[in-house]
DNA sequence: ATTCTTACA
DNA sequence: TGTAAGGA
């Protein structure tokens, strides 16, 4: 299939997740926890995130909102989760779910590098956007 | 400046 | 879930 680069790539710390996903870093941790999401970590026990995890996240936050508990969300999200977990080479066959093409990464990528060397910014608009994807 | 773990007036 | 504390 196209070259895509692989979803479940580390790339971001918890607080680019913050954003992206308008959860907190306690409930992203809880989710972490509770095996939602599984995101590696650097040498120094840094938190890092794939775009596996921030689409995950963004399922869980959806399900809360429909008002289904912790127990519900694993029940439905674990048993894809063992197809997600171990998704390096393919994650999307048989979900129905469209791939981020290489631009679209470089893309979300390119903004996350423009935005780490600079001080403090507001964004309010990338979450959507990002959700838009799907 | 960021993130991590632990714990709870 | 929020938030403070103390270390990395």
């Amino acid at each position: 299939m196209r070259s895509s680069i692989r979803r479940s790539m580390p790339l971001f710390p918890i607080g680019t997740v913050m954003k992206l996903t308008d959860l907190s870093a306690r409930q992203i941790r809880y989710y972490e926890e509770h095996q939602l999401i599984h995101p590696q970590r650097t040498e120094g026990n840094r938190r890092l995130f794939s775009l596996n995890d921030i689409d995950r996240l963004f399922e869980v936050k959806d399900l809360l909102d429909e008002g289904i508990n912790m127990a519900g969300i694993k029940k439905l999200l674990l048993e894809e989760g063992k197809t997600v977990v171990h998704s390096d080479l393919k994650d999307e066959e048989g979900k129905g779910k469209k791939d981020f093409t290489d631009e679209e990464v470089r893309k979300l990528l390119r903004k996350e590098l423009i935005n780490a060397g600079r001080f403090q910014r507001p964004d309010s608009s990338f979450g959507e956007k990002f959700r838009k994807f799907h």
